[in-house]
DNA sequence: AGTAAACAGGACCCAATTAGTCCCGATTGG
DNA sequence: CCAATCGGGACTAATTGGGTCCTGTTTACT
């Protein structure tokens, strides 16, 4: 099956939570709101520090909060923050618009076309969207705390605290 | 990475090859022409035949040939025949429109534009614009004989014969 | 009819990848 | 100085995917 990590699937719901509300919280915090295992969580934030989605700071009272807005933060960003570069097939690696045997290959970059195509798509869609559709859900159908479930995943839960 | 199967990869090496020629081949002679190991192409053949892109003859002097033409064979078409249905989410599972927990899940179908989106953007290319593609490449780079490789692997070879 | 060439389906094993855990060092606020 | 917290990376467990094989069925050809 055609499909993304787990590790995305939480990375979206994390970023979510934290879009929400936009505060430092540390990896601990966001263990608890989303159910996530903590050293999961660490490992997970780390990757996304490092692809610069969200800021991080350290020592006591530290954590992560989002260094752009919500709406600048793509699913492609998310997926290339977790997987690496999106690059349907190893020929096209680097992510940039050369396949690295293309001058051997007879297949020749037809699969960048594809891969390009795919990003366009990826990119089209961000948290904000994401966040937005969560917030109305919230408040139009329950009246119940507004609940994030990764869509790959059951057991991860957010109870809306405050 | 986010990337397809290796085996969609050499699918679509296998129906590449089919197309330019297009008469009716056994695993076997397909086996020899594209390099990849023999039980896989049966294999792989199985599942091309199962989604009906590929039919299939019986018997002795039996084999494969195109079901459809070339350009009515998108690489969607390929990666759901080889990996199933194209979901981005396990939420999306069954490929078509509605998300199966969309009534409790927040992120409430989110997940289906993306998914849409790309899905659409797999459609774009068919096996007939790499073929094409193939074609021009080998007669005007090289006067050698055409080469078809599967963008993941460098070891499958196939040798225009005749 | 008999035989050999092929496909169909599925069980199965091994390798590769991914998910998840843990530890230790570096920072920083109190 | 101490406790909280991030950063990097090593390591293990779980899952998936690649690849093989076997058994049965269909069909052409002699
Ligand atoms: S080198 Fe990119 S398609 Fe082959
Ligand atoms: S049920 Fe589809 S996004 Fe959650």
């Amino acid at each position: 099956m055609f499909k993304v990590n787990k590790l995305t699937d939480y990375a979206t719901v994390v970023l979510i939570d934290i879009a929400r509300t936009d505060t430092v919280r540390s990896s601990q915090r966001i263990a608890e709101r989303t159910g996530i295992p903590m050293p999961t969580v660490a490992k997970l934030m780390k990757s996304l520090h490092r692809a610069g989605l969200v800021a991080s700071t350290r020592g006591a009272g530290g954590g992560y909060s989002l260094c752009r807005p919500a709406k600048d933060i793509s699913v492609a960003d998310v997926i290339q923050a977790v997987e690496g570069p999106i690059a349907l097939t190893a020929c096209a690696d680097t992510s940039d618009e050369e396949c690295n045997i293309q001058k051997l290959c007879p297949v020749q970059g037809k699969w960048n076309r594809v891969n390009t195509a795919v990003r366009s798509a990826l990119s089209e869609v961000t948290l904000a969207d994401m966040v937005d559709e969560v917030a109305t859900f919230g408040r139009k159908t329950f009246d119940a705390p507004a609940v994030v479930t990764p869509a790959v995943v059951t057991s991860a839960v957010v109870t809306e605290v405050r």
